[in-house]
DNA sequence: ATTTTTCTGTTGCATAAGCAACAAAAACAT
DNA sequence: ATGTTTTTGTTGCTTATGCAACAGAAAAAT
């Protein structure tokens, strides 16, 4: 049995109880990621943060949240002193519960954990997915080849050369972890090559 | 139940009729990803390399694998038209299968495919970490920053100042996707001004 | 409706980091 | 044992990119 976010949420309420919801403003934050708990988060609504901040003070941006994903310590064990805590950027709705719990609750062997444990995976790979596009763009060398990148895979997602940016300039560039004002500038000499046109955030290419 | 990734081999091969071992030689390709296939392996011995060649005809080592983890074409459903290929960089042992299949062969509910089911999401859940720890990385935004947070992590993992990098010197550059010859001079300039002593590809952090 | 904040767009300057090219050392192969 | 290939280590030159600083536009808050 295959399962949507939706339908694996509807489930999951209807059955469990070992799951809460909570609420969030903006700016609150949603929680602080302690390795051994193993919390799983999902964000229900609105759109959320990953916040590092490094031994040296310095903020980055880690990952950046929207409806329906996937994020919790569960995903993020590694090895450094780093603090890292999620911030809602907008209201939020959080569904919070135990990766253990999740996996193992059920003594009655029911089938129902059985559908939720087959979904999960497959919620996890989704997630793989994501961060492997990060990957793949932040591994190319130049800013050029990041944007054009990142574009490219706007346009095949969208079936169009024409597409509206998921996100503002300023968090894009924080995705794709260039300098702001750089990912400006080389955004001009596209335009100017004739490789892009640019329409406040509404990107067409030109190329190929 | 809890496997390790040895006993989840041991179970599954001594269980399972629809997967398959096969040797490669030094420089063999292993498997080339094609998405819809959904095809999973892990690797036995060896190691290996995915490389990914762009439309401009660019050459990138995209990840590293060596005994014991996955891949294949679930982890890496990216929307771009970039080629995708794991190339054995020793002799290496595969084991091949399906995603659907191992989640969904039996027929007869047998207890074993619903341990192997629960232990997938966590096999999948340790690449998440290394994904994660790779990002951690590439989102720094010196080289200095991204060698010292790499060199922190293996000073943690090996409860120890004093450590031996993991694979050639070359190859980090390429993890860290910087110039080798750029991190050569960092490296340098770490030691010089004390932050690190570094004997071959033997590393002792020097500081806090 | 008006203030405040965030986002976009631009530019001059400084430098970190890429590129190219080379030699010595080490590892691998025959 | 000897030749071949890969890795390490280095350095001069060039340039892409980060940084700082600013102004106008847009969005959000009051």
């Amino acid at each position: 049995m295959k399962l949507d976010m939706n339908q694996f949420l509807f489930e999951f309420e209807k059955n469990c109880s070992k799951l809460q919801k909570k609420s969030f403003k903006k700016d609150e934050i949603i929680t602080t990621y302690i390795a051994k708990r193993r919390q799983i988060c999902i964000l229900l609504s609105g759109s959320a943060d990953l916040v590092r901040y490094d031994s040296s003070g310095n903020k980055t941006i880690v990952e950046h949240f929207t409806k329906n994903e996937l994020f919790g310590e569960v995903f993020y064990i590694v090895a450094t002193n780093n603090e890292l805590f999620v911030k809602a950027r907008q209201a939020c709705e959080v569904l919070f519960f135990s990766y253990d719990t999740l996996k193992h609750k059920c003594k009655q062997n029911c089938d129902f954990h059985q559908v939720l444990s087959e979904n999960l995976a497959d919620f996890i790979l989704d997630k793989v997915t994501l961060l492997n596009t990060r990957i793949e763009l932040l591994t190319k060398r130049s800013i050029r080849d990041k944007i054009l990148g990142f574009f490219t895979i706007l346009s095949i997602r969208n079936f169009s050369k024409t597409f509206t940016l998921p996100f503002s300039l300023t968090d894009l560039a924080d995705y794709l972890s260039i300098d702001r004002s750089a990912m400006m500038r080389e955004l001009k000499y596209l335009r100017e090559e004739g490789f892009i046109k640019k329409n406040g955030n509404t990107i067409t290419l030109l190329y190929k």
